[in-house]
DNA sequence: AAAAATTTTGCAACAAAGTTGCATTTTGGT
DNA sequence: ACCAAAATGCAACTTTGTTGCAAAATTTTT
């Protein structure tokens, strides 16, 4: 009889997760809420972008879906999380990786929807270009979203 | 007491214009409709591009929403027209001015939204540039949006 | 540590957006 | 004019998002 493959359980802190998360609440001048935690830390916990319904799918019933919303919106204006807009008009939220502040995003990275698995990635290191627009158009935001197949579903 | 100011009534033969409609319909192998027509014609005569609810406000009671629903999923599938996702999660139709076919786009250009009027904007001549992805990234379709404010509103 | 002030949450009610099944009507072809 | 196929309208339903307000939780003050 061949002998097991060797499993190694790597447990994280749960407090230091936590703590972390809260430094994050902290620093934004938010109050420490079990929501703002929890959800805060999904976010952290997953390496593509979040939707609403992932989230309420994530939390269970911990949370009114009312709550969720506040809770996205008010990460959204503090600079914690920026949306992606996608074609299929469901909108998608990912962790600022830049120095976001309340109020002021810079996080001008391309973004990526995988057709197969549905995934929302954030290609930090993909920026995006200049437009030249036409004369009289003033540019404030820019959002590239590119659908197609992932390095996963490759 | 002042001359009142001339105004020229420019009146633009309906019939004219109606089989133009008819005519791409017809290429498009799509059985002549009052809702298809009249849909469509909204969109010759627009210059900016149409949401849903534009279209339901400007037919009034004639169509039932599922039809109207319905008429621009069609057009989005036989290539009249195209979609432009926006941060506010509101889906808008534009006409496809590049050659696309049933089940093919090539409407490769920039999409400008005005934060001030509303307005949707094709910038035909702006084209997005080309982006590098990383290794095992696939890309099938690219959506450029900017926002700010228009020529109009400048 | 307790009380007061402020903020956040959950609930209910609502509005808007979109989907589906099916009977009726309209269209295109003979 | 007739028939088959396609499109429409209607009803019912789901999903998504918003708002007001009382209750609960958090932060600040004492
Ligand atoms: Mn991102
Ligand atoms: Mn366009
Ligand atoms: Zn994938
Ligand atoms: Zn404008």
């Amino acid at each position: 009889m061949r002998a097991l493959p060797m499993v190694y359980l790597i447990t994280i802190p749960e407090l230091l997760m936590v703590t972390n998360v809260k430094e994050i609440l902290k620093k934004n001048q938010l109050s420490i809420t079990e929501s703002r935690r929890k959800i805060l830390q999904l976010f952290y916990n997953a390496n593509d972008a979040l939707s609403h319904a992932d989230i309420e799918k994530l939390t269970g019933d911990d949370f009114d879906r009312v709550t969720i919303y506040r809770t996205l919106q008010t990460f959204v204006e503090k600079g914690i999380v920026h949306t992606i807009p996608t074609a299929d008009n469901s909108v998608r939220y990912a962790l600022c990786k830049d120095n976001c502040t309340e109020g002021h995003h810079h996080d001008n990275h391309v973004h990526f929807l995988c057709d197969e698995c549905g995934k929302t990635y954030c290609l930090d290191h993909v920026t995006i270009p200049d437009i030249q627009l036409p004369k009289g158009f003033h540019q404030k935001q820019t959002d590239l979203v590119i659908s197609g197949v992932c390095k996963n579903c490759d």
